[in-house]
DNA sequence: GCCAGTTTGTACCGAGCGGTATAAACATAG
DNA sequence: CTATGTTTATACCGCTCGGTACAAACTGGC
């Protein structure tokens, strides 16, 4: 066999992840891609098969390169309650960093779901779902550990920070001054107390 | 002058508003709101001007007689922390019960923001704002009438709540079951205390 | 009945959509 | 060099997009 691909499909991947990232499936043609990708349009078809595969394929790399990298290293975290805090730090770093208020991937198509291919909606379901479960998992190590108070109920707890969460994510894409995302940082302590 | 229009606008405008929320500025085609709206091409180009001052023209309407009407509504309880509590009772609710998924029009919208026009954009931003004012006025009234402690921040805890409205309203389009939305309750009364 | 204005239906516009086809230019293993 | 398969460029497909044009049918006030 000769000659076995000159692109990376991952790197174009990530190009591609951007493009859908800022203007949503919908929103995003093919020229959009194909000028974001700097790749040509044959060569597009012939590795991704079709704009909704391109979609899947972007979405489910963003989730594991983004959503679970980050909770596998903050699960690591010898202080649980921290590890929570930590990642709303960086959300909110992230949301008050940001020029273009790209927010989040993942849950910028959370927000279409009704609109969505079956196949999407399962992989943001089921990132969401690992993110309240890493809150849940979290809480019960504060719990053990004596830092979170054993009457604290851990499955409405994690259910509440992650509507934190993903408000954080909304309003970072530039619905309010970056200033007012700080709020969440005290307010999210105030959920773990009790 | 003779015959003064046959359909009414606002009742056009209230038909617009179901299609444009369910399927996005983007998402929506000239079809999709003919068959929605129930008349013409012609009449609402007449009518209305242009897909995008109609989406204005829905989006500002939506904003009024809905987060308006009952925030003003709320505004009038004698218990300001039941206000909010309703406030979220309400979107809960709603979130349980709607088998569509909509969630909310303007918070759909907010999402977006980064693609939206600069007059969109400065009716989301306002709403939101005067959501957290809402907030802040409700907080403010407990702690005169000693329902919260003094040493509640209000900026912060407005801030927060109004992440939780948020990602309340945004999970509320299928991104967890039903249930899950509960937990957000005592996630409220947790932040409410101290 | 006449006139002003509205609604409707249909046809049409240029442009862009997602996707396909094709052929020349290219790179590598044999 | 040949065979195989990739990339690029370009042209093209049918379709839909947002928006316009226009004449016929309609509904009132005079």
């Amino acid at each position: 066999m000769p000659w076995e691909k000159t692109f990376d499909l991952d790197e174009a991947t990530d190009k591609a992840i951007r493009v859908f990232w800022k203007k949503g499936y919908e929103g995003t043609s093919m020229s959009d891609l194909i000028d974001g990708m700097g790749i040509n349009k044959g060569s597009l078809y012939n590795a991704f098969g079709s704009k909704q595969a391109l979609f899947d394929r972007a979405l489910l790399r963003y989730d594991q390169q983004n959503r679970g990298v980050m909770l596998a290293e903050l699960s690591e975290f010898q202080d649980p309650v921290a590890a929570i805090t930590e990642l709303f730090d960086r959300m909110i770093d992230a949301g008050c960093s940001d020029p273009q208020n790209l927010g989040c991937f993942l849950i910028n198509t959370a927000q279409d779901l009704p609109n969505q291919t079956p196949d999407v909606a399962e992989i943001v379901r089921r990132s969401l779902a690992e993110i309240e479960r890493f809150f849940a998992i979290m809480l019960r190590r504060g719990q053990a550990s004596g830092q979170l108070s054993p009457e604290l109920d851990v499955a409405t707890t994690s259910q509440s920070l992650l509507a934190m969460f993903v408000g954080l994510r909304l309003l970072s894409r530039g619905a309010v001054p970056p200033a007012a995302l700080e709020g969440v940082r005290r307010g999210v302590q105030q959920v773990l107390k009790r």
